[in-house]
DNA sequence: GGTTTTCGGATATGATATGTCCTTAATTCC
DNA sequence: GGAATTAAGGACATATCATATCCGAAAACC
């Protein structure tokens, strides 16, 4: 049960575009280069956030993607969930059916005690993740990145925003 | 980000383990049967609870598997990870050092923020994972499921142990 | 009009989950 | 002792999905 590597990209991604200037749009191919991925495939998890609002998107030179919110209003289950998908983690193929001391046509009250359990997990892990804000992450980038490597890489991506 | 079906299966074929009499042993065979599953696959899941020390095997007719603690001693996680493993949800690859602002062999002090906010939320499943007991999920079927059903499901499988 | 960009479709590839088959060794039953 | 049964595990086949690339269309900018 791995995240797929989008998720980590999109969340690096939103980490710099709540930095910009505001009104500033920056692209996929300036993204990708900061963080060393395929520019193609980037663009699709970028798509993914454009998708559910989280971005705003502008076409033509000095276009591309801004945060369609401010970074506190937008929380880590969201971002997660627009390019991971909101399905949960556990899938209950309900086997208890399949039980043939059950009689025909037997129907459950309730969903399965396993599923629940397992769903409860599944949304402690949401929980975690819709408490935590993305200017939270800006917050801790900005006390933990060294100064001045905090601004050359905003220098660095402003002078491939036009 | 799904889990594998086989932790659908090991789940429900511990609690079936766990209402065994002390000293029985039930085989592949009959918990696919029970459960409807293929039993060459089933078995795969069953030898993954063996390696993890939470089944006892034991070899011949009437022989298979039985819990090697008592219920109250099994959680939900140690089953779980014993069939998907322990590898956490999120995986850094540590993008930030792709970040050709950073001087040549710069180190950082502390992991990804962004992998320690996943990592939070990926221990908060494994949590409540932990909290909940092969006994307690006994206790709920046991309240749930109909009477009539629950005890003739045990007379099905003891017939099979032999 | 030419360039740059997002967006979506089509396609290829690799990894992983799912499922089956077979052999080996141990145990039980007759 | 011999036959039947079982867990264990290796080999293999298949299906699904993540990853990655490429292309064309539409929109914005110069």
């Amino acid at each position: 049960m791995i995240l797929k590597s989008q998720v980590e990209w999109a969340l690096h991604c939103c980490a710099i575009l709540a930095g910009l200037p505001e009104g500033r749009y920056l692209s996929t191919k300036a993204l990708a280069e900061l963080h060393g991925l395929p520019k193609e495939y980037l663009s699709k998890a970028l798509q993914s956030l454009s998708q559910a609002s989280l971005v705003e998107t502008t076409l033509g030179p000095s276009g591309g993607y801004r945060l369609a919110k401010t970074p506190s209003d937008i929380n880590f289950l969201e971002i997660v969930e627009a390019v991971e998908g909101k399905a949960r983690s556990f899938t209950c193929t309900n086997i208890r059916a399949n039980n043939p001391c059950r009689p025909e046509g037997y129907c459950d009250s309730k969903p399965c005690a396993v599923a629940r359990i397992m769903w409860e997990a599944d949304e402690a892990w949401r929980d975690t993740l819709r408490r935590v804000r993305l200017s939270d992450l800006v917050g801790t980038l900005s006390e933990e990145v060294p100064a001045d490597i905090w601004r050359s890489t905003f220098e660095w991506v402003l002078k491939r925003a036009g």
